[in-house]
DNA sequence: ATGACCGTTATGTCCTACAAATGTAAATAT
DNA sequence: ATATTTACATTTGTAGGACATAACGGTCAT
């Protein structure tokens, strides 16, 4: 028995035509503004019809290659990176596997940002972190609130000054609230290492020595508590 | 002169009929494999034409989400979380700084992985890693040939076994082939740092010896001469 | 029971039509 | 002649019809 069945066909017009469309402006080296042809003469061209064209564009349009200014035409845009990542990104749509992928991503570029963060922060930045903290309220005496999590990872987020960094980990920090709400009776310590568990305050002290070492591996056992528990209890609520 | 236009409507229907047919799924707790209503009934049911349902469903197939079997329906996929960036990560389509960004991304999470390779590594590994080196090939006497600079970097990818973190990573790798490419007698070191260059070979015995710390410090050198020296030179050919 | 036939259904594609909004050119008023 | 208004053409957003093609299921004949 052979299969001779060499490629099968899933490829549809749409998927043409938007590889087209990308071709186009690559190709005519279109940038920031510039227009594109109307949806008519592109159906045209292209010998397809309108439909066509119109769901390669919106597709172009979600992945803000494109913007349409309605009864105008159609401008080249710069493409936000990270955006696509916000309809994919949720929990209700990956695997676990996928989203445990994700958080042990998280804390490797948390980690792996060290540097870029110890090298450009400020006092201003510190003193904002200190109030952050400050501003800290606990479910129970163990979790922290999901939102206080947010705010001050967020913060260290912006002091890189990288756009994709920001947007990715941005990204993935409600997984991270996702999954934090979900195991039951979740406490990322336990008795034996309770003492060496790294709280936000901890990092503080660290930042101000400008101490990259200390604080990337201060930021490593912060996150990995977590996601080591998380590995260990399999079962979700 | 007063501004009471409150709300742009820029949201169109398709806008809409995508974040409905996506609740929908996530209501229903629809997994992979399921089925969702077709084309038809979803148009009648939010009472909008074929068409938008059909550019919605677009996207949607664009990101993964759903895939459609020709003539049978439609079943919800688990979407591939880095795949929309294949689009969007293009040379051709992203501004200067944002591919800075997305480099400088790199070299974080090639750093932050320390940890994650040299507690996966096996002595295969380091057996392939070397293997890959012993048949690199320099396009002059320094700058070494893209494909091994994507081939020993990809294998270190792989050892982390987390497809987040490969993907991510093989997705920005292409990145930095355009920019090697593209700038102008590209020579990631100069005289007075010579002999600080982290090459792959010594990579090596760092990974022999389990040594995370001092692996972490080399690949990162290793990255950033490049991408320290393509944000000194801003002119790119 | 097996195989041939037919009708139903679903997606992929094309076409026409129209509303709304925008820019432009012509027409009109001053 | 200039300014203002009007009318038209263009473009996107949306609706709806039509057809080909392919898969599925049921019926009927052998």
């Amino acid at each position: 028995m052979k299969f001779n069945k060499v490629a099968v066909k899933a490829v549809t017009l749409v998927d043409q035509v938007e590889e087209q469309i990308l071709s186009y402006i690559v190709e005519n080296k279109l940038t920031l503004g510039n227009e594109i042809p109307s949806e008519l003469t592109l159906a045209e061209n292209l010998n397809v019809g309108r439909n066509v064209v119109r769901e390669a564009l919106s597709r172009l349009r979600m992945l803000g290659i494109v913007e349409s200014r309605k009864h105008k035409g159609m401008v080249v845009r710069e493409p936000d990176v990270m955006k696509c990542f916000t309809k994919v990104v949720n929990p209700y749509l990956l695997s676990k596997q996928s989203i445990l992928d994700l958080l042990d991503l998280r804390v490797s570029i948390e980690s792996g940002i060290a540097e870029l963060i110890l090298s450009n922060i400020t006092d201003e930045d510190i003193t904002e972190l200190e109030s952050i903290i400050s501003r800290h309220t606990y479910q129970d005496d163990m979790k922290l609130k999901v939102e206080n999590e947010i705010e001050f990872h967020s913060k260290l987020y912006r002091i890189t000054k990288n756009q994709a960094v920001i947007d990715l980990l941005e990204m993935i920090l409600p997984l991270f609230s996702y999954v934090n709400e979900k195991y039951e009776d979740f406490k990322p310590l336990n008795q034996k290492n309770k003492e060496k568990l790294v709280k936000h305050e901890d990092l503080i002290p660290l930042l101000k020595a400008r101490d990259v070492d200390g604080y990337r591996n201060a930021i490593y056992n912060h996150l990995k508590a977590y996601s080591e528990y998380i590995k260990q209890t399999r079962n979700i609520k």
